[in-house]
DNA sequence: ACAAGTGTAACCCCTTAGGTTACATTGAAG
DNA sequence: CTTCAATGTAACCTAAGGGGTTACACTTGT
């Protein structure tokens, strides 16, 4: 299992330097066109905003791309974040092994 | 582009299947175990309840899985929702993809 | 009958998404 | 220099939701 050292690429990064810069649109405007307040994509621009699943849906249309896209960025970083907000998770004990079968059904 | 899919499996259906079940534990008991009250991982279960990224990492401890299935698991679940509970993202209009040189071949 | 496990309601606290409005700052254009 | 659009952000509001506790009704195995 791989664990994640660095900071994720936060998906206000991909729409600024991928979409915002390269179209020479503001972000007022490129806000006006998702249907959502300039606040909210400013927020997430500037990395202090979440891409919920509504609005990876609205960046999948404006741009083309699958929500699912968005959605995994925003994923990726929430788990970091979540990881070294708390330790209080690194508490939980293990199962058993041996009484696993992964995804298999039980024999 | 994939379009509507069938409702996705909730985590909680995973938990109870291939974990749950097998290990012939209660809710009781795992809820203990994942250090969470009975209530949050019985919602889970009956899939009421969302795998947030501190559950994704307290399954991942305890049933030797990666935080990131969990997640994925329930961002596919999400977003299904998300996509019939408005229609309001279908009124974005997408860019001029012809100044655009993300993931789509260029012109 | 009894006890355990369970779903769930009621209630608490706390966080957060997202909207509006307002204000200070910046930068470009005049 | 002046003007103004764009921007970040704070303040404020609403609605939603996670998560905890307690309590209650129901089911099932003993």
């Amino acid at each position: 299992m791989r664990k994640m050292t660095r900071r994720p690429t936060h998906p206000g990064n991909i729409i600024k330097e991928d979409y915002l810069l390269p179209l020479s649109i503001t972000i007022k405007d490129m806000a006006a066109t998702l249907g959502v307040s300039r606040k909210t994509l400013s927020k997430i621009i500037n990395e202090r905003g979440t891409v919920t699943p509504d609005m990876a849906l609205r960046l999948s249309r404006a741009f083309d791309t699958t929500p699912d896209f968005w959605l995994t960025l925003q994923k990726n970083f929430d788990l970091w974040q979540a990881e070294i907000a708390s330790q209080e998770w690194k508490k939980v004990k293990p199962f058993p092994k041996n009484r696993l079968h992964d995804h298999n059904p039980i024999a």
